[in-house]
DNA sequence: GGCAAATCGTACAACGATGCAAACCGGTGG
DNA sequence: CCACCGGTTTGCATCGTTGTACGATTTGCC
């Protein structure tokens, strides 16, 4: 079995408590014994049991992440990107795939596995406003994410609808007038989904160009070939377009290639522009202009804010809401006008 | 504060021992008695605590799983899907970051961390043959991955020499003669990438081709933009090339655009392969021919094993070594002969 | 009705750590 | 010479759960 705080002491010649005490940088240790302690626990190879620690402290330096899936791309860089914020703070990461459903959503926010945690950051797909009353949980809980309800927690989010309305007005200012959009999903109520639409048409209308229904094309679930199936459907309707604003980056991709297989050239007939800056949106051909959502802040911002909520008197704050900022990344599909 | 098992029995009128049996499926508690528990249990919102339960029980249902980072396609899916095989055991997965980095990879090893486990997964990168005493751990671990030392402990692996050696005599059989690889690297002793560039040789040799060291381009990281340089630095050398072997997709669809931006069609001009299946294979244009190394089995193996070591017993059991089978995904970079 | 056997419930002791408060220690000041 | 002091160390209770051992109760059967 493994060493334990009392087979540290009877070695060292000392109470457990003052190892305990040595480990917990407790500061009335005589150096003498601090040194002492310090060569048991080294010769011993101890390492203290952290379910007991946690039993008795309360805390356990271990947070939960859910998202969709790790396959997605977006949400396995994010989750990398987490993961790593989580570490530098002393943090480890529990990972959950909840598919994007709601249920498995619900199920997570009761689950006991959660009290193995400090914390919970929660990338929510399938929950909608109907569910305000299950975030009322009694740990921390950060959202994190495209939606922007009204919902009684921290939630670090980004401006879907800016950065829509940033990425049409890119696409006019270089020129183009027939700006298809993929991704739209009227089922989410409140989801990036909308969000992104509506700042597509705001652009639209700031720049008096008129709606047309025929350009948009709806996807649910965002993969690569969600996009694909959306630029076929486009093509079969027949409707002219000089530009397509992928709702993400995967559709995007696979639109893109569509367009390709149709003959079509991209910048030069028809500009794409996605949204997410993947890795991957780099080295594409040709590369994809794409809005970056400030995913790195995003992240390391999510984790700062659930420790806030974590250390003392976190439970008092009031719930906040933290935007990161965007920026539209200039590549091949998509010139600058 | 959350409910606990004394404040569930003083509602429901017995003792917190009781609860405990319904709670643990005892077999003999009163059909009577276990309903006016669960109702107590449902009232309360009781959820047992885990580090209690870890401490006493000395399992804590969790594993943690170490990958380089999350961010490489490969790993990202890898780790979705031992998370998916983890859960369907009823297992939560803890992910940590190496960034293939050996002394990151030693020092997981001896974390105290894992003690809030039950085992470890871990895909090594930076390790070597010299590293052979560290992975003499008093937990149960198994390494997953590509390399195959003579290591004392169960180990799942993909059969990369076959597979490797499989993939340059597909690109025979269709008639290629002068195959370029992508992504050799001397430094990594018994890796990957040995693995495959012997498996490439051995094919060649075969058939009676003669190796040709100038068409062998080095990488390191495997990233895309690594197999964009490495076909850069293939087009300069100047040597003729009717195929390119990428040692994965991420490095073959890398190398794959460098080649239509120079002009020449893929498969007419080069054919190309890669290795990993990765879900953006099917989707580049064109679609990549690659080898699927059996990820899903590995993945649920690894798992397997790692549970079996953890049952009663485990420990008794010797170092095994499983392998995955593999097979060749023919799409459009590739043909068939 | 009575006795043994099955069944059900309870008390107590761990698991390994931390928090609190009390005990110890040598040195100082009165 | 004793009370007191800060710094240092220790003892004890405790976190919430499960395992063991054992009482208590019901049940089955003659």
């Amino acid at each position: 079995m493994a060493a334990t705080l009392r087979d540290v002491a009877k070695l060292a010649g000392v109470s457990f408590k003052t190892v305990s005490n040595v480990i917990n940088d407790y500061p009335h240790v005589r150096p003498a014994t601090r040194e002492k302690v310090e060569r048991a626990i080294a010769e011993l190879g101890y390492k203290p049991n952290m379910s007991a620690r946690s039993l008795r402290s309360g805390r356990t330096d271990t947070i939960a992440l859910a998202v969709p899936e790790l396959n997605l791309s977006y949400f396995a860089e994010l989750a990398g990107m987490i993961i790593a914020a989580a570490e530098e703070k002393g943090l480890v990461t529990l990972v959950e795939q909840t598919g994007g459903d709601r249920e498995r959503e619900l199920a997570l926010l009761h689950s006991p596995r959660l009290s193995m945690t400090d914390g919970l950051i929660i990338s929510p797909l399938g929950m909608g406003q109907e569910d305000t009353e299950a975030l009322n949980v009694p740990f921390p809980l950060v959202l994190l994410g495209e939606r922007t309800f009204d919902w009684p927690c921290d939630h670090v989010t980004m401006r879907n609808e800016d950065a829509a309305r940033a990425a049409t007005e890119y696409l006019i200012g270089s020129g183009r007038r027939r700006i298809a959009a993929i991704g739209e999903n009227e089922a989410e109520v409140m989801g990036s989904a909308r969000l992104r639409l509506r700042g597509y048409r705001e652009a639209l209308a700031a720049h008096g160009i008129e709606y047309d229904e025929r350009l948009v094309v709806r996807a649910t679930l965002w993969h690569r070939a969600d996009g694909a199936r959306a630029m076929r459907e486009l093509l079969e309707r027949g409707v002219p377009f000089d530009a397509v604003f992928g709702f993400n980056d995967t559709m995007a991709l696979g639109a893109m290639r569509v367009l390709q297989e149709a003959g079509l050239r991209v910048p030069e007939d028809v500009a794409v522009l996605g949204f997410d800056d993947l890795d991957e949106a780099a080295y594409s051909i040709p590369s994809l202009t794409t809005v970056d959502p400030g995913r790195e802040w995003l992240a390391r911002t999510a984790v700062d804010t659930l420790l806030e909520r974590i250390g003392r008197g976190g439970s008092d704050l009031p719930p906040r809401t933290k935007l990161a900022d965007f920026s539209i990344v200039e590549r091949e599909s998509a010139p600058g006008g």
